[in-house]
RNA sequence: GGUCCCGUAGUGCAGUCUGGAGUGCACGCCGCCCUGUCAAGGCGGAGGUCGCGAGUUCAAAUCUCGUCGGGACCGCCA
C-alpha cells in the first residue's frame, strides 16, 4: 500500500506514529523559505503537513507525505477542523501528479458556481467534501436496502436492458438492431414486464436494483436515466407489500440520519385530494383545504353558484405579504393550473367583528362572510384563497396553491412518508375515443369491492395501487397485479382494447399467465430521489456521479454525437436532413 | 410545444433601469517577501469576443429584434 492512514482517520491517539499519507493538496500557506502547510485532502478529510517550503506543491497537486503524527503546538489548534489537534511533521514530500490550477475552488464555495461549469468538470467537482458525502449516501442506501430485501427473503435477479418497444407509457430510447436492420429495441422505462414474468416462474419475491430510461423532459426530479428499488412478490395483499417495501426505506433511512422514521402513515387517495389538493401532499407543514361548497349553496355570486366545488386555503396572517401584483400572479398561477379563477379575502377587522377587504366581498351574504370566517377559524390578518370548479380542478389548484404559500424546500426536515392508497384505476378520458385511460397502468388489480360497478360507473372504481411520498415527492408506485386473464380482459375491455389487439400488443406478457400465475404485487421506489432528500439536497443531480442538465446534452463528454456513416449504414439508417424552417 | 428568470476576467459579482473609452470589487492565478498559518498576510503583475448576430445611435455591456446556452415550472413522465 501506498499510504498508511487516511488523512481524516489519523487522531490525537496516533501522537508519536510515523505515517503515510497520500492526497490532493487542498491548500498550500508559506510562510518563508523553510516553512509551509500543506493542507493534504482525501474523501475522509483534511490533514495539516509542516513542510520545507523548498518543495513546491500548488493546488491539487497529488502527493505522497510520509512523516510523524504531532500534536500542534498550544495556540495553533483549529477547532474547525476534525483532525485540527495534531499535524504532520518531520515530513517528506513525494510528487505523483502535478496539476493545472482548478477552474473553480474546489470548497463549499462551488456551491455557488454556475452547475454547468461543475458539470463539465464534474471528475473535480466529485472532490468536494458535499459530492463525496452525497454519493456515499446513495451508496449507503443500496447497501442497507439490498441487505434489507435479501433478509426478507427476496431474491436479486437481472433483467435485460434490451427489450422489445412496448406502446403504453413514457417514451422510450430505442436501439437499433444490427442482425435485423429496421428493427429496434427498446430500454426498459421500468422491469415491470420482467419482473411479473419472474411471478409466473415461481420466483415467488424479487428485488432488483434496476437502472430504469425515459427519453422524457428532464427536471429537478427526473434524469434521462435513474436507478430504481424494485420488487415483486406473490401470493400478497397490500399489506403484505407495503410492509416489505416500508421496511427497506426505513432501514434505509436509519442507515443514513441515524434515526429510523416513525412507521409510515397512511391516507387514502380521495382523502389526499380533499384534504391537500394533492397525490402528493406535503405533511411537513398544514394549510389543509377547506370544504366549502355547502357555504355557497344558495350564493347570489354568480362565479360560485355554478361550481360543483367550492373549497379554500387559508395562510395564516400572510394578508400583509400579499399586495395587488402578487394576488394578480398568483391568480394566472391558479388559471395556469386550469382555474377559471381564483378568490382571494384578506380577513380584516370592522367594526364589532371581521369582515373581508376583497374585490368580491360586496358579492358575499353576511351569513356567507360569517360562514367563512368561521368555517377557517380566521383572524384579522389571514389570507383566503378559494376555487370555485368541478371538483378535481379544485382540489388540484388549492393543492398548488398551497405548495406556493406553505411548502419549506423538500430537503428541508422533518421527513414525512407517507403512504397514499386507493388510487382510482382510470384517470380521465382519452380525448379521442371517450374510452378511460388508466391511472396506474393496464394491469393494476381494481379494488375488490367495487369489481360490481367495474362496467356501470368505471370512474369510481378504486385500484389497488399506492404511492409512497416523502415531502411532497413521490417516491415510488405500485400496485397489486391481475392475474386472472378474465379479469385482465374486463378492464382492456372498458380501455376500448379488444382480445385482438391486446394480443397483438400485451401478447408476450399475457399468454404466460394463461399457465398459472400467481397473485403478485409489486411496488418500485427512485433511489436519487430518497438519496436527494436524505443528502439535505432539493436536486437528483446532487446526488448523481454523472447527470445531465435539463438539455440532455451531456457537457463533459458531448454526448450525444453523431456517428461515422459506416456505423449508420451497418444499422440500416438513414438519417434525414434538419427540418427546413 | 409553452411560461418565467439568468448570461460581464478562471470563479463569484457590481455596473444595464437613466447609452459616453472594458470603469470596478472579491477570490483564484503568476512573481517577490515572509518560521505557526489554517478560505494566512504584505508588495507587484497578468488576465475581457460584456454568450453570439443584426438593428437604432455621433456613441451600445447598457436600448430593440433575433439566436445560442443554462435554470425553475407547465405540457409530458401508463
Amino acid at each position: 500500500m501506498m499510504r498508511t492512514h487516511l488523512c481524516g482517520e489519523l487522531s490525537q491517539s496516533d501522537i508519536g506514529e510515523k505515517v503515510t499519507v497520500a492526497g490532493w493538496v487542498n491548500r498550500r500557506r508559506e510562510h518563508g523559505e523553510h516553512l509551509a502547510f500543506v493542507d493534504l485532502r482525501d474523501h475522509s478529510g483534511i490533514l495539516q503537513c509542516v513542510v520545507d517550503n523548498q518543495v513546491d506543491v500548488r493546488s491539487e497537486y497529488v502527493v505522497k507525505i510520509t512523516g510523524q503524527v504531532t500534536q500542534r503546538p498550544e495556540g495553533t489548534i483549529n477547532d474547525s477542523l476534525a483532525t485540527g489537534q495534531i499535524e504532520i511533521t518531520d515530513a517528506t514530500v513525494e510528487i505523483l501528479s502535478i496539476a493545472e490550477p482548478p477552474p473553480f475552488p474546489l470548497d463549499d464555495r462551488a456551491d455557488d458556481v454556475d452547475e454547468m461549469v461543475r458539470l463539465r468538470y464534474r471528475y473535480l467537482d466529485l472532490r468536494r467534501s458535499r459530492m463525496q458525502r452525497n454519493l456515499r449516501v446513495r451508496s449507503t442506501i443500496n447497501a442497507s436496502i439490498r441487505n434489507s430485501m435479501v433478509s426478507q427473503g427476496f431474491v436479486e435477479v437481472d433483467t435485460p436492458l434490451l427489450m422489445p418497444t412496448t406502446p403504453e407509457g413514457a417514451r422510450e430510447f430505442i436501439v437499433p438492431s444490427r442482425q435485423r436492420p429496421g428493427s429496434f429495441y427498446a430500454l426498459p422505462q421500468s422491469p415491470q414486464l420482467y419482473k411479473q414474468l419472474l411471478m409466473v416462474g415461481g420466483v415467488d419475491r424479487y428485488f432488483q436494483i434496476a437502472r430504469c430510461l425515459r427519453d422524457e423532459d428532464l427536471r429537478a426530479d427526473r434524469q434521462y436515466e435513474f436507478m430504481q428499488l424494485d420488487m415483486e412478490m406473490s401470493f400478497v395483499e397490500v399489506d403484505d407489500v407495503l410492509a416489505a417495501v416500508e421496511a427497506s426505506v426505513l432501514d434505509a433511512a436509519e442507515a443514513v440520519t441515524g434515526v429510523r422514521p416513525d412507521p409510515i402513515e397512511r391516507i387514502t387517495w380521495l382523502d389526499a385530494m380533499n384534504r391537500f389538493g394533492s397525490d402528493k401532499p406535503d405533511l411537513r407543514f398544514g394549510m389543509e383545504l377547506a370544504e366549502l361548497t355547502d357555504v355557497f349553496s344558495t350564493t347570489e355570486f354568480k362565479a360560485f353558484s355554478t361550481a360543483g366545488s367550492i373549497k379554500g386555503i387559508k395562510a395564516d396572517q400572510a394578508a400583509g405579504d400579499w399586495g395587488r401584483n402578487k394576488l394578480d400572479g398568483l391568480t394566472d398561477t391558479a388559471k395556469s393550473f386550469g382555474a377559471k379563477g381564483m378568490v382571494w379575502l384578506k380577513v380584516v377587522d370592522v367594526d364589532g367583528g371581521l369582515g373581508f377587504d376583497s374585490p368580491v366581498a360586496k358579492f358575499l351574504s353576511e351569513v356567507e362572510t360569517a360562514a367563512l370566517i368561521e368555517r377557517f377559524g380566521a383572524t384579522a390578518g389571514d389570507l383566503l384563497l378559494l376555487i370555485a370548479d368541478e371538483w378535481h380542478t379544485t382540489c388540484e389548484v388549492l393543492g398548488e396553491l398551497r405548495n406556493r404559500l406553505g411548502r419549506p424546500p423538500v430537503s428541508e426536515g422533518p421527513y414525512k412518508y407517507l403512504w397514499v392508497v386507493d388510487f382510482p384505476l382510470f384517470v380521465g378520458a382519452d380525448e379521442a375515443t371517450g374510452t378511460p385511460k388508466p391511472g396506474h397502468h393496464p394491469f393494476c388489480h381494481p379494488h375488490p369491492e367495487d369489481l360490481d360497478h367495474l362496467e356501470s360507473d368505471p370512474m369510481n372504481v378504486r385500484a389497488w395501487a399506492y404511492d409512497l411520498v416523502l415531502n411532497g415527492w413521490e417516491l415510488g408506485s405500485g400496485s397489486i397485479r391481475i392475474h386472472d386473464p378474465k379479469l385482465q380482459q374486463r378492464v382492456f375491455s372498458l380501455l376500448g382494447i379488444d382480445e385482438a389487439e391486446a394480443q397483438k400488443r400485451f401478447g408476450f406478457f399475457l399468454n404466460p399467465f394463461a399457465y398459472g400465475a400467481p397473485p403478485h404485487g409489486g411496488f418500485a421506489y427512485g433511489l436519487e430521489r430518497l438519496g436527494a432528500i436524505l443528502a439535505g439536497e432539493d436536486n437528483i443531480r446532487e446526488v448523481i456521479a454523472f447527470p445531465k442538465p435539463q438539455s440532455g446534452l451531456d457537457p463533459m463528454t458531448n454526448a450525444p454525437t453523431e456517428v461515422e456513416p459506416s456505423q449508420l449504414e451497418e444499422l440500416g439508417i438513414r438519417v434525414l436532413p434538419p427540418p427546413a424552417d
